[in-house]
DNA sequence: GGCGTAAGCGGACTTTACCCCGGTTATATT
DNA sequence: AATATAACCGGGGTAAAGTCCGCTTACGCC
């Protein structure tokens, strides 16, 4: 138990590290629901838990630093489901039912948690929300990748509908209209969801236009 | 007291906030190409602009307000080009031609205005980017909507695509990978639009999956 | 042209994100 | 167990965002 194994290179975190960043996060939890993500700040955060504000930011580098943490926490706990949960949402159904579920699936949590998704976007950093390859991005290119649809370019094809999966909940929709009406909100982009991932996947599209090049250079490269 | 009749439109704009705002504007675009976006500030915008911070503040509300502006202002020209210029972008080709263009065009458009768009990006305020209808999506709803494919929801598909082509430069991509490979990106990105968009338009596709159901209430609603 | 009023303006004030660095403590090694 | 070292902690300091309120000025009306 008390076993310090060493994970590949970046020698694990310490200890009190550890627990202090699990401290800090329920406590942001406990602002946010109680206050509300405005309210949140680094100072208040600090002294909430204890701790020095100091400590608030080497852990999390930024207060959007915060909520990507919050996030990427949830998302894991989200992630699971998908992976090993029962069909169509896991493994055992097909690839394109598979990815209507995961649309469904990700539209009802992104509401779920679109205070927290909409704070952790930060204009003064090179890549916003999450990380560069987001879990969701990664899932999308597998089942579009076991759908064998004659897509020129599947990275860019996922990258795309991660981002019409993301994108109105995280850009265009007001979170006035999302508090009142959050579940036909859910219901209408799930709908609209499936009919887009039917149509992109019903393969009769013709050759690139360009002729049969090939994406520029690396395929894996956005 | 004199209850001063209130006019449908808030009162035209005063001619000196007018000039101040044109003034302010400019300044920020000079400051912005000569040493970045992350060194605009609101102090300094004010100060080298000659006015007050007060002034600036009260145009703009906030620092990510004062980036709206500029890209709503750049995004009006580049819709002129749009609504009036020559095929295939402007009138006269054929939709699912203009459609494709426009893609090509709002991704050219998009890389060329990244350092804005993103600093435009602002997780405290409730709609982040820009309008709430951006002009993007009411255009593509446009053109969608001339095609007659039977979409079951065309407010949402339109909101998807407009994210499907926004979100990839505002969410995904590092500005890293956008500065040092701008044109492949974008033409990657292009032509993943082009599949993509030939793919939803294919119109081969079955009724919606619960019946003729219409969507759920107001049409225009998301 | 003179007047009343709403809008605009400025800059001091408050709050908050973020930096820094000396002191402390967990962990690996011997 | 003692030591070396690297990571962690704290809290004071800075600069920038955002607020307030009294003064000024443009605009519409008489």
């Amino acid at each position: 138990m008390g076993q310090p194994v060493i994970w590949g290179s970046p020698r694990a975190e310490r200890a009190d590290a550890a627990r202090n960043r699990r401290l800090l996060l329920a406590t942001a939890r406990e602002i946010i629901t109680g206050q509300g993500a405005d309210k949140l700040t680094m100072d208040g955060l600090a002294k909430r838990a204890g701790l020095g504000k100091g400590t608030v930011f080497r852990r999390f580098r930024t207060r959007a630093g915060i909520f990507q943490a919050l996030l990427d926490d949830d998302e894991r706990h989200f992630q699971k489901q998908v992976l090993s949960g029962p069909p169509p949402l896991g493994p055992g159904a097909a690839p394109l039912d598979r990815l209507i579920a995961y649309g469904r699936a990700r539209i009802g949590f992104l509401i779920g948690h679109r205070q927290i998704a909409r704070a952790a976007l930060d204009g003064r950093e090179s890549v916003p929300a999450g990380t560069q390859t987001p879990m969701s991005r990664t899932h999308i290119r597998f089942l579009l990748e076991e759908m064998c649809l004659g897509a020129a370019d599947l990275d860019v094809l996922a990258t795309q509908l991660t981002a019409a999966l993301d994108g109105p909940l995280l850009l265009y929709l007001s979170s006035a209209t999302l508090t009142q009406t959050a579940p036909q909100v859910a219901e209408r982009l799930g709908r609209g969801w499936e009919d887009l991932v039917q149509r992109v996947c019903a393969r009769t599209v013709a050759g690139p236009p360009g002729g049969e090049i090939p994406p520029p250079s690396a395929a894996t490269a956005i």
